[in-house]
DNA sequence: CTGTTAGCGCATTCAG
DNA sequence: CTGAATGCGCTAACAG
């Protein structure tokens, strides 16, 4: 590995003068320049990175602090990492991946980010750790997405609208019921609690389970909407026929309608904003993202116009 | 942020002497020892990582490669990136995350992994940049699942087994491709390219539009064996009722008979055999992890023992 | 404009 | 056993 003192060698000058041309941090005559490029080409030099953020005091990194396995359900880590790194490398920084409750998260990094929806319940306590209005934020409102789902609805006429939701004990899940029932005021219907139903966790079966106990009940019921992947996969494996509408929290997929949260533009946002404030620059903390409505193939799909088809 | 240096003042001792406990690098006496981690505890001092770092001359640190978005449907990265987290983070290492076409990974990493299925196209291009076979690989052979899969059939009595997989040009599917005629042959069922349609990708559309070309044939088969998660779930979304098994590539869920890939423990594989490549050991470059098949709840499952249900 | 030099925080010879 | 000195690779005053 050539170090900068070999290129200043090579080329005849001081390791002052090849930093300068490197870093543009001092006029330097074109012919030294020229020299200094050269010596660089023809070694095939490249600034060390640990030794250049030693003295600069930075890392150019940036942590992510990752939640467990488990609580990986309705976002799409994958996508929001890959389009993470991507906005950090352009930027010419790395992303570095950290568990949440990690101890050690003190000079590794110069900011960090943590991914995390609001329908994960265990969000709280790792915000604990990095409390999340310190870092930029970004976030994208189950309220506004079940809303929309209601009115899509009402708009086509319906009027008994049943709802297969998690507890409203998780903060995103209240927000959902929420949405729910301020879509239903605004359109004058009346609010039914037996239409509501909801399931403790968010797993195939558990939709299932939530599906039927509807259906036995004596609530008859127009539409359908349903919060969660998982709930809402179970749904339509049971009898896609019978219903409505299926809205999912944010898997589009498999001809379900749902909602399409927009993954790779908050990972990039997060991102531009971390290091905009690491540049300095002053940043709104809360940044807010809509989701969008994608109707499938499956289930519900008369009298809509101006929306993407799966 | 406290230093070596406060440390040693407050001790009373040199900076060596710090550097000597911390490190055990020396013998140092009773009583000096604990002054030095007294007052490391006073300070609440941690090292420096960047300055024992640059003294090192390592990172601590091990580069992910990672594939575009579009290729990631087969495996979980999320699962898989949580699981390398932990073993790296419990050795003391951090993941860096960099996408794979990077130029720059000269010094970011001690050592680099890549994350990546046999069923992914851009798979060689990606290895062709970080070959493979130079840090340590580890892999799940889909010739195992399929030869596996077609047994569970063939015992159950079943002679005409149909399959949907893709090209065998792309390396992963060629071995499910295998397998699945090695199974044939060893249970002296004669092979019948008729019952065999191999779609281009691995979407969900896909598997219904084979699933129905297969459908309209005249050739009539009592087992069906589906290589991909979309794929399989296209078909049971079309009609599950008529398929005696469905089995997927690695999704068990939505009660998909499937095999269950062994992310985590690929995951925690790969990092611990780089680590100890790190140390100096001598490892096998190749491990070879088997997948384990799950029956689901939908399709075939009868006359089947010892096997979990979803 | 360019060279000399002093650290960034740490580990490690080499004398004592 | 301990401490002073050196340098990892680089940048940034400070002189010239």
């Amino acid at each position: 590995m050539a170090t900068i003192k070999d290129v200043a060698q090579l080329a005849g000058v001081s390791v002052a003068t090849v930093s300068y041309v490197l870093n543009d941090s001092m006029p330097v005559s074109e012919a030294t320049r020229n020299k200094v490029l050269a010596a660089v080409a023809k070694l095939g030099y490249q600034p060390h990175r640990q030794g250049r953020n030693l003295q600069r005091q930075r890392t150019l990194t940036i942590g992510v602090l990752l939640p467990q396995a488990n609580l990986l359900c309705e976002l799409d880590l994958a996508t929001w990492l890959l389009e993470a790194t991507n906005a950090a490398t352009s930027a010419g920084y790395s992303l570095l991946l950290q568990p949440a409750d990690s101890q050690a998260r003190g000079d590794l990094a110069d900011g960090w980010i943590s991914f995390g929806t609001a329908l994960d319940p265990q969000l709280p306590q790792i915000w604990a750790l990095a409390p999340p209005f310190e870092q930029p934020a970004v976030l994208c409102d189950a309220a506004f997405a079940a809303q929309r789902a209601v009115e899509t609805l009402t708009h086509a006429g319906m009027q008994r609208i049943g709802l297969i939701t998690l507890p409203r004990s998780i903060p995103g899940s209240a927000r959902w019921y929420l949405g729910y029932r301020r879509a239903l005021r605004r359109a004058g219907i009346a609010f039914d609690p037996a239409l509501v139903v909801e399931p403790a966790n968010n797993r195939f079966h558990d939709g299932v389970a939530a599906y039927e106990a509807l259906a036995a009940s004596e609530n008859d019921y127009d539409g359908l909407i349903v919060c969660g992947n998982q709930l809402a996969t179970g749904v339509v494996m049971v009898d896609h026929a019978k219903v409505p509408l299926i809205v999912s929290h944010s898997n589009t997929q498999r001809g379900i309608s749902g909602f399409r949260w927009p993954t790779e533009l908050w990972a990039h946002t997060l991102v531009r904003k971390l290091l905009q404030q690491l540049d300095g620059s002053a940043i709104a903390h809360r940044t807010w993202l809509n989701p969008s409505l994608v109707i499938g193939s499956l289930g519900f799909k008369e009298d809509l116009d101006g929306f993407n088809y799966v």
